[in-house]
DNA sequence: AGTATCCTGGAA
DNA sequence: TTCCAGGATACT
């Protein structure tokens, strides 16, 4: 579930909460969900925290040259949780212990998310530069749209959730977005009008800032830094409203599949 | 471009 | 008991 704004509600409360904190112990409970040597961050220190799409990047002191450092890269897959100060639930993967005593759980019902220690500065920035633009950056532009919809005949649902075109939107924001934008998700990205982009990447823009400033959508697994549900689901525009009137013209929302995933919108005024 | 797959648990 | 789930990737 987590997409971006609910990554970036954690890695704005990840930076206020664990910055300058030491790593006195890291404890595997699944193999599977930490990847690399965890004796290998004992006794560093958490530097900074940042969000490269949906994935969090941890930076720590590295252990040779003063201006090497290692990092943490934290993806949340579908029902990752990272709390801090919690206990231990039959769903903790991972608990990272600094020396104040304080805890960090990594909880992981599907088992599908994963912590992973980079190296390098190099590696991390390769990793970056998988992913594309930020919604919020200058680089998300217009034009940039443009390019990348003329060279697919994918529905357009489908090149929003494409982490190498565009970093962050995931299934919720997706469908938030298209219906925000009137447009249908089955519609092939390369038809959209420059008009209907330009409305798009509004729409994006408006729906992710949403979703920060409600703290993330917690309509299942997710939740803040402290355990506490985000909220946006509470502001749903179309997800899981099938069955439901539209909000803006009453008709009724209708629920098909694209790629395997669940999609909602209004038959009515998405064209 | 579409489908299976990694896992677990809740809903149907 | 079967079906389904917010992500991402490896297949055909």
């Amino acid at each position: 579930m987590p997409e971006l704004p609910e990554v970036e509600t954690l890695k704005r409360q990840l930076q206020r909460t664990i910055v300058g904190k030491k790593i006195s112990q890291v404890i595997v409970l699944r193999e599977k969900s930490f990847q690399g040597n965890p004796k290998e961050i004992i006794g560093k220190k958490i530097i900074e925290v940042e969000r490269r799409a949906k994935i969090l990047i941890i930076k720590l002191t590295g252990n040779l040259h003063p201006a090497t450092y290692n990092y943490l890269i934290i993806h949340l897959k579908l029902t990752g949780q990272l709390i801090y100060q919690s206990k231990a639930n039959k769903h903790t993967r991972v608990i990272i212990e600094f020396s104040d005593k304080s805890r960090l759980y990594f909880n992981d019902l599907r088992v599908f998310g994963w912590i992973r220690i980079i190296k390098t500065k190099n590696e991390k920035q390769k990793m970056k530069n998988n992913f594309g633009p930020e919604p919020f950056s200058q680089e998300f532009s217009a034009g940039y749209l443009k390019n990348i919809f003329s060279k697919t005949a994918r529905a357009i649902k489908l090149v929003l959730l494409d982490q190498q075109l565009i970093s962050g939107i995931g299934n919720i924001y997706s469908s938030e977005a298209l219906w925000k934008a009137g447009i249908r998700p089955t519609k092939q990205a390369r038809k959209l009008s420059n008009l209907e982009i330009k409305k798009l990447r509004e729409a994006i823009i408006m729906v992710l800032e949403k979703g920060i400033e409600s703290g993330g959508a917690s309509d299942n697994t997710y939740r803040q830094l402290n355990g506490m549900s985000g909220q946006y689901q509470k502001h749903f525009l179309v997800y899981e409203r099938d069955g439901k009137k539209c909000r803006k013209c009453q008709n009724i929302i209708k629920r098909i599949k694209i790629g395997g995933r669940g999609t909602f919108y209004c038959p009515k005024c998405q064209r």
